[in-house]
RNA sequence: GCUGGCGUAGCUCAAACGGUAGAGCAGGUGACUUGUAAUCACCAGGUAACCGGUUCGAAUCCGGUCGCCAGCUCCA
């Protein structure tokens, strides 16, 4: 499911709605849900009148607008949409009412003929015989519908087209693809101006964007979808593992390593071959074929294999942070967000049956301390067995129950999502958003009783026999790359302290105060803090504004005052200049603030 | 992969009609010796994504390839 229609179930079925979105935009979502299917229906008949013979795909609400699909041999091109909002705008002021019409299926079925609306009557031959089918006019138009509408066009004000793009009849690569308009509508002008003015401001949160400004990764023609890190980009990579490490540490994980490129016999074994070869890159060794890896587990499973196991180890926990690639196509690509190279922070439990729901909660509740100490918020899903899959019926079952019995342990909502799971078994996901609301994977927690048969894992039990363990695959950032770009724009750039690729930064005032800047400078470095000296010849307003720019959290500016009496001026980036400080003092609150891993600065209001 | 759009200097962007590419920032040099978001001057920077075609002449028109953007499908 993509993240739009993804957002489109989740409207539908009202199982989620972004809280903090619809309180942003103080309106009422039911109404606007009816008044932005209006616009739908306003766009379509605009769309029908100047371009006659288009046939009418769906036209829902969605999360912060409206679309609808057309089926038109012409290229809807984006310099038509100011033409079709004239004749919306017509259409407003004709006022025309909408009014509700109940007929039945046949009936509908020979109005749609008339019209040959080959969608609409697809979709009526799934309708019940016998049903009723309900139907809205306005003027000329019509449209097969289930309402609520406005009561008549002219109530709509403010509207606005975004964009034109393919779309696949019902979703479905099989399918033809049609013409779908997005747009958005608002109750009044200004709350239109003010989504519009938002989707503006998130773009400037975007990760490719600030990725560039704040040189923290490229991308290359050289090799689309494969991440260039760049020195600042790897600072806040090293400080991640480095809390990841120390977390799983503390939580009894072991850490491995294993290859990038095995023998594509482990593939065969592993079901891979089989159920995701499409995604998987191959290459030669001599002469045997090989497979870069897509997954972690086989390795991984390789180790575990290498001597036996009691039951006394178990739950073992077995952390790798793996470098995996994947063959994803060409238009699915995105910043650092879907990427053809990436790290998972995997890791591999194996257990007892009986501890799977113990350590199943365990997970739960390091994914919730991870993302707590970024302040990020998410969603989880509950994915299914998918069409494309292995295993018995009653392992999927148990697995899924087990999933969900865990969920419901804790008392945590969560989506249900069918057939989204990982082909050896099902799976709790945790969702997060990215500037633009799309919805991002991250954490992902799946059970797998495929594994263990596949490649015949054992222990030996209490009883002297031999068993078969269970596996619990797991990531809690899901993708480095990835969780770095969700960061990138939950932060806007602006790091906490103890991720920032630059903490401080000194700013000498003249010539004389640059060999006393940079003594202060290499005792903060002694403690382990990233700071710098600017110490070209420029103007102090120069190199704030460029510090600024920087986000670095902190700028000192040492002049004669500060050399006189062992101070420092300090000037944080949001809370602008903040008076003299003690060197010392600031140094200690500093190391406080980043070994605390704060989200906010020392300095008080 | 599919639909549509786009690709000009490191970055952000210009240049009616096809007439031989320009600015700001960044970079370099010099001057200035700086107190909280841009000191001044000068210099250097482009095989116009790549390949081919039309034309006397292509950044501009046409075709192909690659990449990027939005969406669809798919996914960490």
């Amino acid at each position: 499911m993509g993240p739009r229609t993804l957002r489109l179930y989740i409207l539908e079925t009202g199982v989620f709605y972004l809280e903090k979105k619809k309180e942003e935009l103080e309106v009422d979502n039911k109404n606007l849900e009816s008044y932005r299917h209006t616009a739908a229906h306003v766009m379509a008949q605009a769309v029908k009148r100047l371009y006659p013979g288009v046939k009418l795909g769906i036209g829902p609400a969605i999360e912060n607008g409206f679309y609808y699909d057309f089926d038109l041999e012409e290229k809807i091109k984006p310099e038509a949409l100011p033409r079709i909002e004239e004749e919306m705008k017509k259409i407003i002021a004709e006022d025309l009412p909408l009014e509700k019409e109940v007929l039945s299926k046949e009936e509908a079925y020979e109005l749609l003929q008339k019209e040959n609306e080959a969608y609409k009557l697809e979709l009526l031959e799934e309708m019940e015989d016998g049903e009723q089918v309900t139907l809205f006019r306005q003027g000329e138009f019509f449209d097969l519908c289930r309402g609520p509408h406005l009561e008549s066009t002219g109530k709509l004000k403010a509207f606005k087209l975004l964009s034109v793009a393919g779309a696949y009849w019902r979703g479905d690569e099989r399918n033809k693809m049609l013409q779908r308009i997005y747009g958005t509508a608002f109750m009044d002008r200004k709350e239109l101006k003010k989504y519009l003015f938002q989707l503006e401001e998130a773009k400037k949160r975007d990760h490719r964007k600030l990725g560039q400004e704040l040189d923290l990764f490229s991308l290359h023609e050289e090799g689309p979808g494969f991440p260039f890190l760049h020195p600042n980009g790897v600072s806040i990579w090293n400080e991640l593992t480095g809390y990841w490490r120390q977390l799983h540490q503390a939580h009894g994980y072991e850490e491995i390593r294993t290859p990038l490129i095995l023998n594509e016999e482990l593939w065969h074994q592993s079901g891979h071959w089989d159920n995701y070869r499409e995604n998987m890159y191959f290459t030669r060794i001599d002469e045997d074929n090989y497979a870069i890896r897509p997954m972690n587990c086989p390795g991984g499973v390789l180790i575990f294999k290498s001597r036996p196991h009691s039951y006394r180890e178990f739950p073992m926990r077995v952390a790798e942070l793996g470098l995996v690639h994947r063959h994803e196509l060409s238009g699915v690509l995105h910043g650092l967000l879907r990427v053809r190279s990436f790290h998972i922070d995997d890791a591999h439990i194996y257990m007892l049956p009986h501890q799977v729901t113990d350590e199943v909660l365990g997970v739960i509740h390091l994914a919730e301390e991870i993302y707590n100490t970024f302040g990020l918020k998410y969603r989880l899903e509950l994915s299914t067995r998918p069409e494309k899959s292995m295993g018995s019926e009653e392992d999927w079952d148990r697995a899924e129950e087990a999933l969900a019995a865990a969920l419901k342990k804790r008392g945590l909502p969560y989506q249900l999502n069918e057939g989204d799971g990982a082909f050896y078994g099902p799976k709790i996901d945790f969702h997060i958003e990215d500037c633009l609301g799309r919805s991002w994977q991250l954490g992902t927690i799946q059970l797998d009783f495929q594994l263990p048969q596949r490649f015949n894992l054992t222990y030996i039990g209490s009883d002297g026999e031999e068993h078969q363990p269970v596996l619990l695959h797991r990531a809690l950032f899901g993708a480095l790359e990835r969780f770095l770009g969700i960061l990138v724009e939950h932060f806007a750039g602006a790091f906490p302290t103890w991720l920032a690729p630059l903490q401080v930064r000194f700013i000498p005032i003249g010539e004389k105060h640059q060999e006393y800047a940079l003594k202060l400078c290499n005792e903060l470095k002694q403690e382990g803090l990233r700071a710098d000296v600017d110490d070209r010849d420029e103007k102090v307003g120069y190199k704030i504004r460029q510090a600024q720019k920087e986000k670095v959290p902190y700028m000192l500016a040492i002049g004669d005052r500060e050399m006189e009496g062992g101070q420092v001026s300090v000037r944080h980036r949001h809370k602008g200049e903040a008076g003299q400080l003690n060197f010392a003092r600031f140094k200690e609150s500093l190391l406080q603030e980043v070994r605390e891993k704060s989200l906010n600065t020392f300095l008080e209001d």
